[in-house]
DNA sequence: AACATCTTGTGAACTGATGCACAAGGTGTC
DNA sequence: GACACCTTGTGCATCAGTTCACAAGATGTT
């Protein structure tokens, strides 16, 4: 009784896992799937699953569940899956190499176009399929290949400048890997993956745990 | 006036972006910092700030500010970043060779001491450092080395295999990149970063506002 | 010493997310 | 058709986190 509306950001953020849940059914093929199924493929409790389904407009069927194929759709639909957004990866060292080859990318709809270093070695060359150019034709990449999101992983100092780049060309979406606090208009989204402060917040844990045992 | 007591998780996952952000201050030099300022280096605001380093019974002098160094101290200590946690990363396709080698996990208290693959033409060998090992030897790695933390960068199939492996052995910090809900003894804390997940999301935003701007 | 100015620390209101618990609605069996 | 059994959808209580707003304390100036 939700056809539209706005959807929280929290339920946004697990409407993948859900997706990726419903990789679990074939296509096709009809079935049908409890939220208590989908809550364990996605990793969390039914009780979010039903609530989350329900502010999509959803329906399933009072008894017996969700039908997979519909639901898949649904959610597509709701986060525009069937739309593909080109990626430009900034920065080729070890971690931009893996994410330009990372399968996971493309077959969600996230093709890397191309890449920029400032490495003089690598300016030119085509790695694992993606073309490698210079940083100051950014620019032109973005608007030549309607390149939708920037990943950067450059160094810390060429990151400010990197962001600058995207967001002069049209960029709005930005996923940043570096340890770095970004600058860049309200407009543009900018999504965090700071790898060490992850293994920090581990870490807390192990400390306080070992605090804990201690006494 | 809260000398200790429990951290609220929010405020665990800040700290670390609270000490990156003193690292503009040079060591030894006295200097104060306020929550303003701080607010600026870790891209949060400054009623956060205060109320975050409240929760550690840290304080700043009203009218003045925080003292830099000490400050540095606190956060560390109750982070715990004095320890060395040496981490195994498991997997080393694109992206562990690229974690493996991710100089801000050693500088930040991380070392990656060793890594396991399956494929039989890296076992044995000595990428960037780390030596490579069998997986089946993945316990007695952990054991000899005093491993903390595992990081799992390995195909989805084999994820739930070295997630038992490596609580078997004992580790209880997993780090896992793997598209993939991973089961673990509720001791054991998992951080799961799926990179297609943070790019759906992205093209959620992207997506509704495309819709937005058509109508 | 009085005053102006600064910045912290925190009570309190608010916002958003979570989880419970159960009525509503559907299926299958006898 | 009555009954037993499922599973959804959701109102409501609860909880965690954020933000506001201001008193309390510190410094510096006249």
């Amino acid at each position: 009784m939700a056809p539209l509306g706005r959807i929280p950001e929290a339920t946004v953020a697990r409407l993948p896992l859900y997706l990726r849940g419903l990789d679990a059914f074939p296509v096709g093929v009809t079935a049908t799937v409890s939220s208590d199924e989908l809550a364990d493929l996605a990793g969390v409790n039914a009780a979010k699953v039903r609530k989350d389904l329900s502010h999509l407009g959803t329906y399933g069927t009072r008894g017996v569940g969700y039908d997979a194929t519909f639901l898949r759709f649904q959610i597509s639909q709701a986060l525009g899956v069937a739309n593909v957004w080109p990626v430009v990866v900034c920065g080729m060292g070890n971690l931009g190499r893996a994410l330009a080859n990372h399968t996971g990318f493309t077959d969600r709809g996230f093709p890397v176009v191309a890449a920029t270093d400032s490495d003089p070695d690598k300016i030119g060359t085509v790695v694992d399929g993606v073309p490698v150019h210079a940083p100051g034709e950014l620019g032109d990449i973005v608007r030549r290949l309607g390149v939708a999101i920037g990943v950067i992983s450059t160094p810390a100092e060429a990151a400010q400048g990197t962001t600058d780049a995207l967001v002069a060309a049209g960029v709005t979406s930005i996923m940043s890997f570096v340890p770095t606090v970004l600058s860049a208009p309200d407009e543009v989204e900018i999504r965090s993956v700071d790898l060490a402060t992850e293994l920090q917040i581990l870490g807390f844990h192990l400390h306080r745990d070992r605090i804990a045992g201690d006494s």
